[in-house]
DNA sequence: AAAGCGCCCAACCGCCAGCCT
DNA sequence: GAGGCTGGCGGTTGGGCGCTT
């Protein structure tokens, strides 16, 4: 009957992943490409359950991720779709496919969410003035060929942006991990799929090079590198990767042989959509039709 | 210098639809 | 067909950090 349980609940570990179980989940993923999670604990032997292995993988460790400050872009695009489809953050993710729910969940709750207060409170924003606020005093079927419109200058800044980003051969020459070609090769994608890995390499790198640095000083050190980690994280965020060209490959990583399903479900779909969003040549500013098929949240459609 | 406060964000929790046995 | 697990999702939490007093 069904199957067994992911884990154990006992003598799973719990709170922040330290690089090292970062290193195992990514060289596990490398070769065994992602899915599957309940294998990961057993294979990996790493004390975590599968539901966690999944997250870091998909929040953080994932090609593709950019990390940092949003754009303004990004915001009114973000601002745009809360509107459309109310706290549905995956799916507002997927028309970000460089942001993780996560992030963009965090975003809206610690900025955009005191932006839309104050705007309600009638306080002005510049970020936003063009957004919101020039709402509020139209009927709502201009409301919605402004957004319309407003989308689709959205949708150009976001086609010129992944048109700027050029082919990252100096990390392809680093092949830092063995076979991360057959990774991105999962992905049939636009031909950022090259850059988003890259992007990830970087991140890894830098996380590989914080924690060899730490590991190198601090062999008997173990607080350094499993503590100051929530370090894991910190590593990334804080190190300057000025050189990852210096950094050894990591050993016994092969290439996937058959990629699995995808690179985490969220990588593969998103990009799907956002290229269909970018190539839908109907879509034209006034053209109503064959727009994004969603009707608006009374909830939110009331804050304009 | 240090205590207090608020912000940020990684990670956890609980729910649910879909899938597997 | 039923029971139960998996994977995905949104809400929430809490530790770390920086700023202010």
């Amino acid at each position: 009957m069904g199957r067994p349980p992911c884990c154990d609940k006992t003598g799973v570990k719990k709170g922040p992943w330290t690089p090292e179980e970062d290193i195992i989940l990514v060289s596990y993923i490398q070769e065994h490409g992602p899915g599957n999670w309940r294998a990961v604990p057993t294979n990996t032997g790493l004390l975590r359950c599968s539901k966690s292995c999944r997250l870091r993988w998909t929040n953080y460790l994932r090609p593709g991720i950019k990390r940092g400050n949003f754009t303004d872009q990004e915001e009114k695009l973000i601002i745009h779709l809360q509107a459309l489809l109310g706290n549905r953050w995956a799916a507002i993710a997927s028309y970000l496919p460089e942001r993780t729910d996560n992030d963009i969940k965090n975003y809206w709750n610690t900025h955009l969410k005191k932006k839309l207060k104050k705007l309600q409170n009638g306080d002005t924003d510049e970020s936003l003035s063009s957004g919101n606020s020039s709402y509020q005093s139209i009927s709502k079927g201009q409301w919605e060929r402004r957004l319309q419109t407003d989308i689709h200058m959205a949708k150009r800044a976001l086609c010129e942006a992944l048109s700027l980003e050029k082919p990252c051969d100096s990390f392809l020459d680093l092949k830092p991990f063995n076979g991360c070609q057959s990774l991105t090769a999962q992905t049939p994608t636009p031909s950022t799929s090259t850059c988003t890995y890259a992007s990830s390499t970087e991140n890894i790198s830098k996380l590989l090079q914080g924690w060899m640095r730490n590991s190198s000083n601090s062999s008997n050190n173990d607080t350094s590198s499993s503590e100051g980690s929530a370090s894991g994280t910190t590593t990334v965020k804080n190190s300057n990767c000025n050189n990852c060209s210096t950094l050894e490959p990591l050993s016994g990583i092969q290439s996937s042989p058959e990629g699995s399903d995808d690179s985490g479900s969220a990588q593969q779909m998103p990009l799907s959509l956002l290229e269909t969003w970018l190539l839908d040549e109907t879509v034209e500013q006034g053209d109503d039709e064959g727009l994004l098929d969603l009707s608006l949240d009374d909830n939110t459609a009331g804050l304009f």
